[in-house]
DNA sequence: GCTTGACCTTACTGCTGCTGGAACGTGGAT
DNA sequence: ATCCACGTTCCAGCAGCAGTAAGGTCAAGC
């Protein structure tokens, strides 16, 4: 099959195909006479398998990883298993981050009146004033 | 002062600055005698605003948005309350997909053993199987 | 006067992970 | 003959800087 219905097939667009080929995720596909790359169904399984990896958020290097793990007939699941838990951290801490963003905001918004006013303690706060003066008393700036 | 001592109050590397003036999210500074930079402490305030926005998350341009809304005496603090909707809502749609990885994370290495033998579930469901097979009892892949 | 070291300047490259476009060749149907 | 969908390569661009090169400047110490 030529590039399109491999990607199809596996979910992944052509145009990354080809980029997965270019960064070395991929070995170089064999091609036609007419220079079309050619691909066949375990082509698609592999492209299948990084488009799931990377679906779980992991990067192109780890994916490469994961890829050479599944194709080690003598790995060590611990292996394996390390790197989702290595990758499962670095979820979690990014979460935390958008978290305490989310908690941030949200007590600022919720202190913003939203009305046609200038008086806006999301800004003051941006600002650096953080005592505690009736927002509304003052001039944010 | 210099470029690295407003770096230093503010917050913002001397590197970083020259990039938010190279992309136009501060006006161009004045120059000394030799060429350098010359900063004052209302440009301090800025870097620093900015530094607080960016720490929030906010993109670069959503923080040029910010400050012409800090600027703007007549802003509306609809606009600014607005804008940190916006954001939030994308910070909770990050949340929910980390949120989603994470939990199909934890499913995966929860089964896996993390041993020394081959046979490892996450790999399996990379690979495309989502049967109730035993993974114990064949091979992934 | 000279060196040292910290600071400043510009300009360019690289990072992640693609995505879009230009400019062109190929294949199959009408 | 023509058309369109598909394929090819290469180059540029996104965000938001960070790193590095190759220099200029300035104050302090000897």
């Amino acid at each position: 099959m030529n590039i399109g219905t491999a990607a199809k097939r596996s979910g992944v667009l052509a145009k990354t195909v080809r980029y997965y080929e270019g960064v070395g995720l991929i070995p170089p596909a064999m091609r036609r006479a007419n220079g079309y790359r050619r691909y066949h169904d375990v082509d698609v399984q592999t492209l299948r398998f990084i488009h799931r990896a990377r679906g779980l958020g992991f990067s192109v290097q780890s994916v490469a990883d994961l890829l050479a793990l599944w194709r080690d007939q003598n790995r060590a699941s611990a292996d394996v298993r390390d790197l989702a838990l290595q990758h499962v951290d670095d979820v979690a801490r990014k979460i935390q981050e958008l978290e305490t963003i989310r908690q941030a905001l949200n007590d600022l918004i919720e202190k913003c009146h939203g009305d046609n006013r200038p008086n806006c303690p999301i800004l003051a706060d941006l600002a650096g004033i953080t005592d505690g003066t009736d927002y509304d008393r003052r001039n944010d700036d």
